[in-house]
DNA sequence: ATCAAAATGTACGGTAGCGTTCAAATAAAA
DNA sequence: TTTTATTTGAACGCTACCGTACATTTTGAT
């Protein structure tokens, strides 16, 4: 094991070949676990479809558990980059949450998205880290953005809450449902932009009857 | 294996000792599974678990995956049991919803529940029929049950929905927020009854408000 | 007491995966 | 060209598990 941490090691290397080594088995890894899980997934599989010796696998990662909680560290950092909460400059409120519910919602909906929740929860009996991280990089960090939105609208005076962040939570609640629930185990969600749009509307529609002042 | 279904099954025995050891079986199986997951989990530990010999565990089903099967089946089966929609006579349509929640909040805080969900989410990818399973036994069942009540309450002129299924699902949605979500990562839910009161009144007033004639 | 179903322990064959070792090959940098 | 880090394949020891076979023992029913 070269280096345990490839969060920042564009710079100490020697070789630039390594580095695509790492990223092509970092995709690889992430293919196989959200395919098959932790446990169903072999290194060697890993390794294959990296087009990479096993060997190497482990030179660069120190095992199985190492690997796959680096794989969730990756998949967390890009979250951010698919759904931000913007608070935009001379816009109106409700148009505002129109747009959050539909970043999560689009976030949320997309395939990838649920199979790794699916994947990950079940790991969590076995490392509960890898969950608490999740949720720091994920859903809470979310729920902050939502948050702070919902404090500065409170600030101007156009809604008002009791408890920001059961509203927050709310917000989510109202938008998602249980569809969730329901893609998580399986089942097809048959969504036109249209059901979308009514969805979300109805959403935002009745989480502003329930705030305004 | 002398019988692959063991739903149906008090009767055609010779003997009653096997049927103790199948429900010991089946005890011990969901254990492991529900703290392993399925492929972590393996038949010796189940039969260690049971008392019971490998081989007996082969003899009472064919193979580990049925095994899974018929755990969930039987988990499923039990699940009416835990959380029941009641349409009360001569009670408070708000009282009910208020019930309604709190057997959800109960319900599906469980730290049994969780384990299960995030087990059987992962193993929805190897086997999507135990999804359709679980949906069809758990939340579309207890969704129904709620739909049920709530076009009580529409004919009876109480409240009004422009959609039904929906407003089912937003009761859902406003009296977990995301509480499930931080569940299933591993996030140590501290709720004094107080603490669940508040969150059950503050949804079943806050849907009551969006479904007022 | 007798009988047959049920359960057990042990052992087996087969497969698979983890993580390591090592000598050989490769490829970038000097 | 030489040097050095990196990569590779093959093999290894080890552990674990699946599912089966079989001879033996237990146990309930009649």
């Amino acid at each position: 094991m070269k280096n345990a941490d490839h969060t920042n090691m564009l710079l100490h290397t020697d070789r630039p070949a390594s580095q695509r080594k790492i990223v092509d088995i970092l995709a690889a890894a992430r293919t196989e676990f959200f395919a098959n899980g932790f446990s169903a997934t072999s290194i060697e599989a890993i390794a294959a479809r990296a087009c990479v010796s096993k060997v190497t696998v482990y030179s660069w990662f120190k095992n199985k558990e190492n690997l796959f909680g680096e794989v969730v560290k990756t998949e967390c950092s890009q979250m951010r980059k698919y759904f931000v909460v913007e608070n935009l400059e001379g816009t109106e409120l409700r148009d505002i949450l129109i747009s959050a519910a539909h970043g999560m919602l689009n976030f949320l909906m997309r395939d990838e998205m649920v199979r790794f929740e699916r994947v990950l929860a079940a790991e969590v009996n076995r490392d509960p880290k890898i969950g608490e991280y999740f949720l720091d990089n994920g859903p809470r960090m979310l729920l902050g953005d939502l948050t702070n939105l919902l404090n500065a609208a409170i600030e101007r005076g156009e809604i008002r809450s009791e408890n920001v962040t059961e509203s927050a939570e709310m917000f989510a609640g109202l938008t998602m449902g249980r569809m969730d629930l329901f893609l998580r185990y399986g089942h097809k969600v048959m969504m036109t932009e249209e059901d979308k749009k009514k969805r979300v509307n109805r959403a935002v529609d009745a989480w502003l009857t329930l705030h305004r002042v």
